[in-house]
DNA sequence: GTCTATAGCGAGATAGAC
DNA sequence: GTCTATCTCGCTATAGAC
């Protein structure tokens, strides 16, 4: 694998700086996938994708905000098309998710590395931290929205906690099956776990069974 | 801060290795806490032993391999009065886990570096991927042992989950609640949710309420 | 044999020249 | 916006001390 030197084409728009941070958030998506976050080198990327190591840190400062960028464009791509689709009803909410983490089987490398970061940004400071704090909080909410509709129209029943709480719980499992699913390939199935969980605790098996 | 070249005096046993190895492992221990896994330096935390970089290297091998020593240095303190402690029965098994989850408050920082192994092990080829895998299975093989005998009892009902799926369901959650504690401190109480898990999935709620 | 030290490689990150 | 130079880091290989 020698030079790739001019995989991108020097054009008008390379030179506003474009066409380099997509080529090497290209490039990064695979080795990221492929190596892992500690595995591929800032200096690899930059080279695959025709640029120096140190144009690379300019664009995106540290490895970690690379990642991010990573995962933004990654998720562009599923959510432009799958959540604006969906309807907010609770069947629509569960199918919706359960659909996500269906897509997320054919990504496992992008799954596990987020699940990383997860865990890594829980320190103060990380420079990926209010990034997944936020990534949280959308579900957290979307979760939370549909915990008082169901426990409003009586489908569920309140078990003290609060909704942003239920919601966090049901968060956690899902993060944490996405961990073990890693850690023991085929002892769990995401998507179908995720399923039940959600169903059980929006009360979609049978009236107040949950 | 200058040298601390003589804080481990030079003793007979010390030549032995033990007390060089546990001087290595406090320091780590300190150091991975306060200023975790990556931003701690084997060179620094060696300085502080009074020790080589390349002697602690002899020793552990990898950054990894002595993170993995801290853990298990951790845990044999905290298991070796509390798990034979443990009567089998269903409430002694919760409250054995509930004592954990709160014991692990005291250590924040341990928790968070044990959840980022967690994610990162979840990569094939990682250093600690075998450890970490037979940490999960510990606890998947006593939840599943006490969920057959709940089944038996019929204190829960049969969900057409194996005891072992839903066991790693239930250690799911709980790691999962310790990565979201730690991203959203104060959100979530990690003891408390993960007891009300347990007694929900162990049937300690009443008869059948699920 | 057990333990410790030296030297070097490639990595992430920073600073400054062009 | 890009590159050169430099820093410290994790890690390896190898040799030396007890």
């Amino acid at each position: 694998m020698p030079d790739r030197q001019d995989a991108v084409p020097r054009t008008k728009e390379y030179a506003t700086g474009r066409v380099t941070r997509r080529a090497i958030i290209a490039e990064a998506a695979e080795a990221f996938a492929e190596k892992g976050f500690h595995g591929a080198s800032l200096r690899g990327i930059a080279r695959e994708a025709g640029v120096d190591h140190a144009t690379l840190m300019h664009h995106f400062g540290n490895k970690t905000a690379l990642l991010l960028a990573v995962i933004e464009w990654h998720d562009a791509q599923d959510a432009a098309t799958s959540l604006p689709a969906m309807d907010f009803t609770v069947e629509g909410v569960v199918d919706a998710f359960v659909g996500v983490a269906e897509r997320n089987r054919a990504t496992p490398g992008l799954v596990q590395l987020l699940s990383t970061l997860s865990a890594e940004a829980g320190r103060e400071g990380h420079p990926a931290r209010a990034a997944l704090q936020q990534r949280h909080q959308v579900l957290v909410d979307v979760f939370a929205a549909i915990i008082r509709l169901r426990r409003d129209e009586g489908a569920v029943d309140d078990d003290g906690l609060s909704p942003e709480v239920h919601a966090a719980l049901i968060v956690s499992t899902w993060e944490g099956l996405q961990v073990y699913d890693a850690l023991h390939p085929g002892d769990v199935d995401v998507p179908e776990l995720l399923a039940r969980t959600l169903r059980r605790e929006l009360g979609l098996d049978g009236p107040l069974s949950g």
